[in-house]
DNA sequence: GCCAACGTTGGC
DNA sequence: GCCAACGTTGGC
């Protein structure tokens, strides 16, 4: 299997990297995503042990808070069910669920939080989905070498990498 | 709060 | 299927 690597993209004020690093398990589901091609990411490319990055966006200083990996097979995404839910959707059904959604465990703290300007200004980091004009993806692909680059940016140690690797060896 | 860039909706 | 209108995202 080919592990991938995947940029997650999070209001702080809404869940912050830290709010899942103190979840229980460390663990969410990624529930409330409502764009297709999102979904279908979550659907049909991702993979239990991909690496994530945790993207603060919509706040102060957005940029890469923290390390995850996704911790699920793709299932159904419980909010669209619930009329309580700001994320329910009438046009949905239990027997033909439109929204999939899967699991996320933080697997390690940054060191410093890498600014999205810095991303910007990076040379190794002109290719970024993320730095693509337009881009609002919520769910977008990171390559290896950003992948190893950004995580050196952000000050995770080659020891936790490890830690990351191993568990998912 | 502004606004560019996209996505979605719905009339036709 | 076209496309205008509207809604959302998210940096600034």
């Amino acid at each position: 299997m080919i592990q991938r690597f995947w940029l997650l993209k999070s209001e702080p004020q809404v869940f912050s990297f830290n709010d899942l690093w103190t979840s229980k398990g460390r663990v969410t589901p990624w529930d409330g995503i409502r764009n297709y091609q999102a979904r279908n990411r979550m659907r049909d490319d991702m993979q239990v042990g991909d690496g994530v990055l945790y993207y603060h966006s919509n706040c102060p200083t957005p940029g890469v808070a923290g390390v995850a990996e996704i911790a699920s097979e793709p299932y159904p995404d419980a909010t669209q069910f619930d009329p309580e839910s700001k994320y329910f959707d009438p046009k949905s059904t239990r027997k033909a669920p439109r929204w999939t959604l899967v699991d996320v465990r933080a697997t390690a703290r940054v060191e410093r939080l890498v600014p999205l300007t810095e991303l910007r200004e990076d040379p190794l980091l002109m290719d970024l989905e993320l730095l693509r004009r337009g881009n609002r993806l919520s769910v977008q692909g990171v390559g290896r070498a950003e992948w190893t680059h950004i995580l050196a940016l952000a000050g995770v140690s080659k020891a936790s990498q490890r830690r990351i690797r191993a568990r998912k060896a």
